[in-house]
RNA sequence: GGGCGGCUAGCUCAGCUGGUUAGAGCACUUGCUUGACAUGCAAGAGGUCACUGGUUCGAGUCCAGUGUCGCCCACCA
């Protein structure tokens, strides 16, 4: 379903642009995923009894590439079935030689710049995974544990631990006392001056520490005392290389204890815990214990609790390049929707670290990165590598390249011009890049825009796009998010097989807003269907309607026709805006509010008048005809982008009918977007007021009891303001669309009989003339419309009286309230006279 | 510990730079097999826009604070 949010909203756009004439690239493709790929791969071979190791990097990496193909051929028919319209020529993958070229070239330029470097840190280390990850794949999350306490007896002046003096430290880990290498307190704590400079014995391999002051120590915390365990803890770290203390390994890579660890040797991290523990309780060393909740990092991929592991690793230096892309969303020249993310990115950006970017994995670019005997660095963008060190000139043949593997995220970062052909400058490249639509989930936020955002900017010197749009995450119908551990993710091509790619696209995109998350619930999508069946029954009707034998249209245009037309105009003024402004839910409501209740409800209704007047001419039935066929023509080019197939099926049968109404284009996805045209606020006036009166007399037959399929005389008053003409043309249409007949004209100002509901329009008062008993007496409709009257005149009359609304009020706004005051005036005037 | 977002009809959500009587879909009530569509049509009911204060002629919309739910970031043993 991750999918076919992306598809929906990137198709849609790219649609949209190629039907304005835009040149226009969606170029599809997939990262590597090396990390989770060798996740899925390793279950997948262990079911055949082979392990990595049993098959060996060749022949497991040969297994990746079957694999990688079976699973980008799922994605891509995935994509197509969903309507995707990309440029399926130019696919591209992070693994092709084109990405690995890039990827060398990239990195060469970070090293010559400064920007990569490689060294001792302290990283995260997954135990499971064998491998490095960023500090973004570790997730931490609150959990309840339990923290110890502990004696470290003080060293006497003989050198020997002594049994009455001890310091306290609390640990929460404590099969990492055996990497111990200090304990620290606050230099202002008084508890504890006295110890600073003294030695502290560890309660095993006798090993004695030195007790330190330093100011990161939180006195309230624990004991105030810490124990510092550099190698295996990030503070302690950091602490460790102020005061020059020696880094102690304890763990060996799958977070089993190493050979440092003494008797505790081999075993695993968990089993060394409770080991520990043991003997700190039979020595009386552990002074308490208690429940505690904190902070533990998971590897996101499998879950396994990450180990901060001290070991010497390739980083990009992202203080400048950070620098670079905040500047770049600070200025604008890329902007992120929804806005708010700007904040975030920005706050990531300034307190980001440098990226540790290589991988202990198999599936990824290996780093060229070459080493020589003597220890010199060479990295190399060529294919085949250096042909000597660079530092000493020894030759290729007695260097020996890096083993880790890039982050997957380092090609991904590449991705807006490593797949355009950087870092030569080609047609494409030149043609296509910067990009301008960045369109991804706001979880990848920093994985993949940010770092796109820095590489971009330092490879290309060009923001790689201008505008970034984030869309939220799709949860099922408890409002859980979807997940493949969960298990509840719904298989979008089952959604297509049951309503098709058309409604599922639509769900998507309406109701929904970049950056939040949103409920795809059974009822949205069942609306969706609705409207895709909607659609396919107008255009039925339209196909079916067209008159035997056809006409060249011939006469005035209806008022239902001019109407129509004009709100068409509107409404691809108001798409093609939504739509250049990336309001994608916006254009989806828009273009089904137009299709569904100003084509399908009132016009296609009143057309039916037009088309089945007996008296009308061929031409002047044509004419009705044309008016409905174009404007549907019109409305599937609207819909196209999001609705391709349903608008393009519908399309081929016009097509058929008559070239002219496609502008002779027998495909839509070929058709060009709608020109705007002038809206006609008179005809849009008219409509409404004919609106309104249907309604009102449609409203007194329901409040009459008047059974819905009887037909009801009708006495119309018509409005002194109203003209006759417009009057006539209402006539037509209220009968049928009320169901009234015959319809009596009255004078202009005839009132109803008393007790006899009348619904007030612009068009005059209307009233059913009711034989005896059919409608029920009483006024409650005009009663009640009366009071709703009264009440926005009293509103209306309080807000001009205020001198300071008349006075500090635009001018517009005044008139506009003092109009809406004499209209509902007059029509008061009129129910309360004819009220009695 | 910081930061961000949501809080609008029974439910899911729109509501742009403050300005008609706050909208949609679903659900609900009533009535309709009217020759495109019952996946439909018509009419209707339903909201102190979380709370408090402020700015303003005017606040769902802007500002401050409170509550509540959710998310993100973070090296407190």
């Amino acid at each position: 379903n991750g999918h076919a949010v992306f598809v929906t909203l990137e198709d849609t756009m790219v649609r949209y642009h190629r039907m304005r004439g835009d040149d226009t690239l969606w170029l599809p493709g997939v990262d590597h995923a090396s990390i989770a790929a060798q996740f899925v791969l390793d279950k997948i071979i262990a079911e055949e009894g082979e392990t990595r190791d049993s098959l060996g990097r060749e022949r497991y990496l040969e297994r990746m590439w079957q694999f990688m193909a079976e699973t980008r051929g799922v994605i891509g028919e995935q994509m197509r079935r969903l309507g995707a319209s990309a440029d399926w020529s130019r696919e591209r993958f992070t693994m092709d030689p084109f990405s690995a070229r890039a990827v060398r070239v990239a990195f060469k330029k970070l090293h010559d710049a400064d920007l990569a470097y490689r060294g001792e840190a302290l990283v995260n280390w997954c135990p499971r995974c064998l491998t490095t990850i960023s500090d973004l794949e570790n997730v931490h999350a609150e959990e309840m544990g339990t923290i110890w306490t502990v004696r470290y007896h003080l060293a006497r002046a003989d050198g020997t631990p002594d049994p009455d003096a001890w310091i306290s430290v609390a640990t929460t880990r404590p099969e990492t006392i055996l990497g111990d290498t200090a304990v620290a307190v606050h230099p202002d704590d008084d508890r504890y001056r006295a110890f600073v400079g003294r030695d502290a014995f560890l309660p095993f391999l006798g090993r004695r520490v030195p007790i330190v002051a330093d100011a990161s120590v939180q006195r309230e915390f624990g004991t105030g005392a810490v124990k510092i365990t550099p190698a295996h803890d990030f503070d302690d770290y950091a602490l460790a290389r102020r005061h020059d203390l020696p880094m102690i390994n304890v763990l060996a890579e799958d977070a089993s204890m190493n050979e440092q660890a003494g008797e505790f040797a081999g075993m695993d991290r968990y089993e060394a815990r409770e080991e520990v523990l043991a003997r700190l309780r039979a020595m009386g060393d552990l002074e308490a214990e208690r429940a505690h909740q904190m902070t533990i990092g998971r590897c996101e991929r499998c879950d396994t609790v990450v180990e901060p592991r001290l070991s010497v690793q390739w980083f990009v230096r992202t203080g400048p390049l950070a620098e670079r892309a905040l500047a770049s969303v600070r200025k604008g020249r890329t902007r992120i929707m929804p806005d708010h993310f700007e904040k975030v990115f920005a706050h990531w950006m300034e307190n980001i670290h440098d990226w540790a970017v290589g991988r202990q994995l198999w599936w990824g670019h290996r780093i060229p990165a070459w080493y020589c005997p003597d220890g010199h660095i060479t990295v190399s963008d060529q294919p085949e590598g250096p042909d000597a060190c660079a530092a000493c000139g020894r030759p290729a043949t007695e260097l020996r390249q890096e083993t880790d593997i890039f982050d997957t995220w380092f090609s991904s970062g590449l991705w807006p011009f490593s797949t355009l052909g950087w870092p030569d400058e080609t047609p494409d490249y030149r043609r296509f890049y910067p990009t301008s639509v960045m369109e991804t989930g706001y979880d990848i936020i920093f994985f993949w825009v940010a770092r796109m955002m820095m590489l971009g900017l330092f490879c290309t010197g060009l923001e790689p796009f201008h505008t970034v749009y984030l869309h939220g995450i799709v949860r099922g119908d408890g409002g859980v998010k979807m997940s493949k551990t969960k298990g509840n993710v719904s298989d979008p091509l089952a959604v297509v097989d049951e309503i098709g790619a058309d409604a599922l696209r639509f769900a998507l995109t309406v109701g929904t807003a970049p950056g939040s998350d949103q409920r795809l619930t059974a009822a949205k999508l069942d609306g969706a269907r609705n409207f895709s069946n909607k659609l396919w029954n107008a255009a039925r009707f339209v196909i079916g309607a067209q008159p035997e034998p056809m006409a060249e249209p011939e006469g005035e245009p209806t008022l239902p026709e001019r109407w129509i037309r004009s709100r068409l105009a509107d409404a691809t003024a108001r798409a093609t805006r939504q739509l250049d402004s990336l309001d994608m839910s916006g254009y989806a409501g828009g273009v089904y509010d137009f299709a569904w209740n100003d084509y399908c409800d009132w016009f296609i209704e009143a057309a039916k008048v037009d088309l089945r007047r007996e008296e009308a001419s061929h031409g002047e039935r044509a004419r009705a005809w044309w008016a409905a066929a174009e404007t549907l023509a019109t409305t599937l080019r609207l819909l196209h982008p999001l609705m391709p197939f349903v608008t393009e099926a519908i399309w081929s049968h016009l097509h058929e009918l008559d070239p002219a109404l496609t502008g002779d284009e027998p495909l839509l996805v070929t058709a060009a977007w709608p020109a705007g045209s002038v809206q006609d606020p008179e005809a849009d006036a008219a409509m409404a007021d004919l609106i309104e009166l249907v309604r009102g007399i449609r409203n007194l037959r329901t409040e009459g009891g008047v059974p819905a399929g009887s037909w009801m005389p009708l006495a119309l008053s018509p409005a002194a303001r109203a003209d006759a003409a417009a009057i006539q043309s209402a006539l037509r249409y209220l009968e049928p669309l009320t169901r009234t007949r015959p319809i009596e004209l009255r004078a202009p100002g005839t009132t109803p009989p008393s007790a006899v509901p009348a619904t007030t329009s612009a068009l005059g008062v209307a009233w059913l003339e009711a034989s005896a008993g059919q409608v029920e007496a009483g006024g409650r409709a005009s009663e009640a419309r009366a009071a709703q009257l009264r009440t926005g005149i009293a509103r209306l009359e309080t807000l001009l009286a205020q001198p300071n609304f008349v006075e500090r009020a635009p001018a517009d706004v005044v008139q506009r309230e003092r109009d809406r005051l004499e209209d509902l005036r007059g029509q008061l005037a009129s129910l309360t006279g004819d009220l009695g």
